[in-house]
DNA sequence: TGACCGAGAATGATCGCTCGCATAAATTGA
DNA sequence: TCAATTTATGCGAGCGATCATTCTCGGTCA
């Protein structure tokens, strides 16, 4: 799994280039992540409840007693996972809204996330997470309100498009909106790219489904 | 949860109204889907590692020396529930087959399964399969096969409604029906119909997907 | 009588997590 | 500038709880 090491390059490099020893601040945020990214190999692994603080340990080469000091738990790792994806997609979603074609912005919002969970095989993690937020209340909560947030943006979006003639949609936004992100979430959730179906055809896919039920009017320029 | 007692019942039925006494096979089926209905219910609310088998043995109002009786082990009664659900689909797309127009014959099948899966409140269990399968070796043998043998039925029911030249599929049918397969699977595995979405708006959708799929040429009667 | 069944305590392993202690880094005082 | 002191970090044995599973033994049918 590729890991969002961004910041954890940026730190290295300042500590090769330059030759300075690292803050107190930069060193805790190193080894947050490191715990972060051995966690997240772990739990794609071996699930939630079946990865264990010890091989999560092991992972991040790092002792129980030192890991306690960077997370209360382990349910606070699974949460502040799940935080950092949320961010995620908040960034995505809000370079889809400079779109102004709302067919392409919305098959452009579904095949970045497509995309991005092919390209860091976040398949199994996510199967994972779905599973916890069926189980541990402080999960769901998280989940839902982040459905409802990306719930929002599209509705908001779309609604937009509507107002303005350029869609002429299947029904109601309110329910439409829901339909569509479950059927993005069923291709993105299965890999659809790893089982032979290639990354154009899934686009095909995506923008013939969007096409079907948003039924654009071509009052866009 | 609903649980597939249609045995049960008729054993009950022959115990309580023939007052017969139940057969050694008779009493024995009976508590294995006693276990099995437990194990479900248990897995759903904690998960397939979270749930333990104290919790199914309380579940089943059994002690764990009874319930080892009939199961060697936990994997054991994961891989039964699995294969009863496999058996189950089977019994429904034999149902579709016979369906002769094809898009009808799809929205049958999908419909199906999405009002199972909403009926049976089979949501949470679906997703703690789903990770397992990502984890477990024998979990996921039992799962791919029989994502295989569903995408071999859909396959030949397609394959044939496109000799007789009833279907201009967007492309070929090897990458189609993966695609469409997922697109059931997320309206189905995020309960729609309880996220506010009435039946009949799913299967407005699920008819629109399928025919910009598949687009009918409307050669059949 | 003998095969089967059920109960529930017991088993060793493993769980998430804590604690005491050593070391390293930052801060202070002169 | 450099001990002295405080604070942050790391280690890993060890804690009580709980896990899946087994064992023993007494009861119940055919």
């Amino acid at each position: 799994m590729k890991t969002a090491l961004g910041n954890i390059e940026m730190l290295l490099e300042a500590e090769i280039d330059e030759g300075r020893a690292l803050s107190r601040a930069e060193r805790r945020e190193l080894q947050v992540q490191r715990i972060l990214d051995a966690a997240k190999t772990c739990f794609a692994r071996e699930g939630f409840q079946g990865a264990s603080m010890q091989q999560i340990c092991a992972e991040a080469s790092m002792s129980p007693g030192a890991l306690y000091r960077y997370f209360v738990s382990k349910e606070a790792i699974i949460e502040e996972i799940c935080a950092a994806a949320r961010r995620d997609d908040e960034e995505k979603l809000a370079e889809m809204l400079t779109k102004r074609d709302v067919v392409e912005g919305m098959v452009f919002g579904a095949m970045t996330h497509i995309r991005f969970v092919h390209e860091t095989d976040a398949c199994a993690l996510i199967a994972q997470f779905h599973a916890e937020a069926t189980r541990s209340e402080s999960v769901r909560a998280i989940y839902c309100n982040h459905l409802a947030e990306v719930r929002g943006i599209f509705l908001q979006y779309l609604g937009a498009a509507l107002d303005r003639g350029e869609i002429e949609p299947l029904f109601e936004l309110e329910t439409l909106v829901p339909a569509m992100m479950s059927i993005i979430q069923g291709i993105a959730n299965n890999d659809l790219p790893a089982n032979g179906v290639a990354l154009d055809k899934v686009e095909t896919v995506v923008r013939t489904v969007m096409v079907s039920m948003l039924r654009p009017t071509g009052k866009a320029a």
